[in-house]
DNA sequence: TTTGCAAATGCAACATGATTGCATTTGCAA
DNA sequence: TTGCAAATGCAATCATGTTGCATTTGCAAA
């Protein structure tokens, strides 16, 4: 298997100990983690918990460098995911509870992105289902 | 014609100068407004300007409401749009440009729903497809 | 192994979006 | 006309994210 740090190094990145933390915890983790929840497990897990501004700026890194995906959620945090996690759930649609804010993997294939009109580049699509689950709608509680 | 302080007040809302000016905006303007975009506006045309605060508190009545519609945008901004104008653009798909941040509504009608887990229930379904525009393809602005 | 230096980090300050508590004002039903 | 729940203004606070700059460090070359 190969390591995180030649991972990193094969990416064009140093292997740091922040990013050593941060690609480990994404790639251990299933879902999409955001700047708070990785900061206060670096609080809680590592020697040296680097700074905000450094977690910040390695998530900026390993989101360009293509190892990490970058997803805006409902509530406008940003979550980031490592790319081989991100890749085990492109080939299914996700279903969002308003009421409890849970995400759940659906058997449905994705659709079909649309034809463009000329000139225009597709980089991404994807199809947002949202609603109550069924422990939500069980509760009576609707959405948000 | 129905007068917007009407609806506001079928809506069970009070008609206040505030949800009068917010509403009729959001009614005249196509594309979702943040409430940064909304404060600028009102400072400009209103006479007595809410107070930010009061915009925010104005924004979340009409969400609750269901008189406008909240969506978070791709740099975590709340936009909002009055309900008639987001009825307008449910039939079709839309195309949000990551160099310019643009949306263009495209002719392909959005995907049908997927089946769904037995107790859930679903609230709304977007496909959303991002990619770069044609004049942003040009520039070579790539995406964020 | 040592060393040079570009790249990464820490820290402080700042920006913007959004929320909360509380005293005051006001829409509107009675 | 009036009472009062609801709405507002204002100040403080929180959350997410960014920027500038001095210091440290990964790592490639010597
Ligand atoms: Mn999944
Ligand atoms: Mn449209
Ligand atoms: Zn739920
Ligand atoms: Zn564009």
């Amino acid at each position: 298997m190969e390591s995180i740090a030649s991972i990193l190094r094969n990416a064009g990145l140093k292997a740091t100990p922040a990013r050593l933390f941060v690609l480990r915890l994404l790639a251990e983790t299933t879902k999409p983690l955001s700047h708070a929840e990785i900061e206060a497990l670096a609080r809680k897990e590592a020697d040296a918990p680097p700074d905000r501004v450094t977690l910040y700026r390695v998530l900026e890194a390993l989101t360009a460098a293509g190892l990490a995906t970058k997803a805006v959620d409902r509530r406008g945090v940003a979550r980031f995911s490592a790319r081989d996690t991100h890749r085990r759930h492109e080939r299914h649609v996700h279903f969002h509870c308003l009421g409890c804010g849970g995400v759940f993997c659906l058997t449905a294939p994705p659709p079909k992105p649309p034809r463009l009109p000329k000139g225009f580049r597709l980089e991404a699509a994807e199809f947002d289902v949202k609603g109550t689950c069924a422990q939500c709608a069980a509760k009576g509680k609707s959405g948000a």
